[in-house]
DNA sequence: CCAAAAGTGTTCTTTATACACCCATGT
DNA sequence: ACATGGGTGTATAAAGAACACTTTTGG
């Protein structure tokens, strides 16, 4: 049964992911409720043991797949957490990433499998076990430092958004209020949002233009020494 | 010899420390040459095995202390390294840590011991083992990204310092020019810096004033909300 | 016609940038 | 007396902050 054996004792290196979402002008995390001891039953990060073959960021994207069958979204290693004593059974080092997904894409795309993961508000969140309260903490900081100077915002919003839903998004993040004529025109006068040319339908209000962040244009300002600032 | 054994295979752990220093208006690195095999006798960043009785900061402070003898020095994990083949043995993850020391400390308190470390400007480096470089690039971009934003060029200088000391350490760790009257009139207006009353001797030109900063002060501004900015 | 959110400009204050000369000290 | 780096102020441009009304749409 126990058939690797080293020269040296050796901590087990688990891979979590802190995954967020944005809907309902919220900002959400993903957790899934265990299935084995210990904790049972309790609510967790989505993570798992590092495979031989793979490296953190493969594992984290496995883990994200997994749990939501989205590919190619927006992860960032986060921080490694090596406190001795984390988990109880035995010394597990865990590499933490964060995510950011279009939820919508995620509620289209998963519900085929029956894992039991939820998206939690970040302010109704349950107790977690182990450190991760203490991982999540650390990825809501990374968040909200990250977001005021690089465009990842638009990761947590579908493709086409208005104006409105981008602000919303920075000021829950934030946890500020916006001015909303400033705001607008700090993110236009960026000319990175390309107008699609489309309005928002079947609302009972002045249908809203809709915008897409221009990934390619920002690539290219940035090779420049463009820095994005909100 | 092997009697550590396990259900699944696992990867070694390391803590490798990048350990930056300031000396003659030039930024260094501290190397150390390898004792043995692999890449006898190449140039490495200071690490080694992580202890299963300390965390990762631990580790990395323990390498610190036998390569400078220093402690308490400015000290951040930088990034967990885990590419499949970094290392050409097995596989090992390395969670790198970055430190900022105050140079002359370091020089008067070393040299005590006989291990091959050496400082090299980061402009005049050998090639190094393993991965890195790479570690060495994300932790100058980190240093470079970091710097503007947090007060953390203070501990690459010894604690009373003159202005023209503050302003070369900014320009070589940014790779730019910066106003002189400008760079001291923001420096100057944030009210960081104590005015020791002392002034630098036997210059062959008008002594500079010397300073101190104010990590007690600005850490009451933190709270309040202040956010320092060069 | 009402409710709800979209969209739009100007003024004022603060901050950033550009720039050149005199001062103190040791040799 | 001279070479060396220390120390100082002002004017202009750019960016940030504060603030209120009209428009469009569905019900």
């Amino acid at each position: 049964m126990k058939n690797f054996c080293y020269e040296y004792e050796r901590p087990a290196v688990t891979v979590d992911a802190v995954i967020f979402g944005f809907a309902e002008a919220s900002l959400k995390v993903l957790l899934i409720k265990r299935g084995i001891e210990p904790f049972k039953d309790k609510w967790a990060l989505p993570g798992g043991f590092i495979q031989m073959q793979e490296t953190a960021e493969d594992g984290a994207n496995r883990i994200l797949k997994k749990e939501t069958n989205l590919e190619g979204v927006f992860m960032e290693q986060l921080y490694t957490f090596s406190a001795v004593n984390r988990d109880p059974r035995e010394r597990i080092i865990s590499i933490a990433y964060f995510a950011l997904v279009k939820q919508d894409d995620y509620q289209a795309q998963a519900g085929d499998d029956e894992t039991s993961a939820e998206w939690f508000e970040i302010n109704k969140l349950p107790s977690l076990v182990f450190d991760h309260e203490k991982i999540l903490r650390t990825a809501m900081y990374r968040l909200k430092g990250k977001i005021r100077y690089q465009p990842i915002g638009f990761e947590l919003l579908t493709d086409k958004f208005k104006l409105s839903q981008l602000q919303d998004l920075y000021e829950v993040i934030l946890e500020t209020s916006i001015d909303k004529r400033n705001f607008r025109r700090k993110i236009l006068q960026m000319e990175l949002l390309i107008d699609t040319e489309e309005k928002e339908k079947n609302v009972a209000h002045k249908a809203a233009k809709l915008y897409k962040f221009d990934k390619n244009k920002y690539d290219e300002l940035s090779k420049k020494g463009f820095n994005f600032e909100i």
